[in-house]
DNA sequence: GTTCTGACA
DNA sequence: TGTCAGCA
């Protein structure tokens, strides 16, 4: 079994992913009726979470808290989907909200020109320091 | 006990 | 986003 179908393997209800991600279980149906996650359901119509859904969640929790709407994230991961690197979104301090969309045009620029290479990933790292 | 959908004093 | 209702 390969690593990549394991992190794709339904697991964990959303209570579990309430406590991993620390987002409301409204929060994480919300993000789904927007397109930004796909659980997958078990027999009884409940969601079932993947690693890869919480690594989804916790990615969409940082960039929601940068100032970057669902619209945009939606955008961003459909950026990744066709193979376009979304580099350095990770900024340390709070940036206004001007220089956040300034930086953003910046580096969706600079992810154009340069080919696919440093995607945001590994934000279950967090939960082993 | 937990999750689901729909709705909003 | 929270929270309550009414089900499964």
């Amino acid at each position: 079994m390969g690593d990549q179908v394991r992190r794709n393997m339904p697991l964990f209800p959303i209570g579990i992913i309430k406590q991993l991600t620390e987002l409301s279980a409204r929060q994480v149906r919300y993000y789904e009726e927007n397109g930004l996650i796909t659980p997958a359901r078990s027999e009884g119509n409940r969601r079932l979470f993947s690693f890869n859904d919480v690594d989804r969640l916790l990615e969409i929790k940082s960039l929601l808290e940068r100032g970057v709407n669902l619209a945009g994230i939606r955008e961003i991961f459909e950026m990744k989907e066709r193979g376009i690197s979304v580099p350095n979104l990770h900024y340390k301090t709070e940036p206004s909200e001007g220089d956040i969309h300034k930086n953003l045009k910046k580096e969706l620029y600079q992810a154009g020109r340069f080919g696919k290479t440093s995607l945001i990933q590994g934000e279950l790292s967090r939960f082993f320091n």
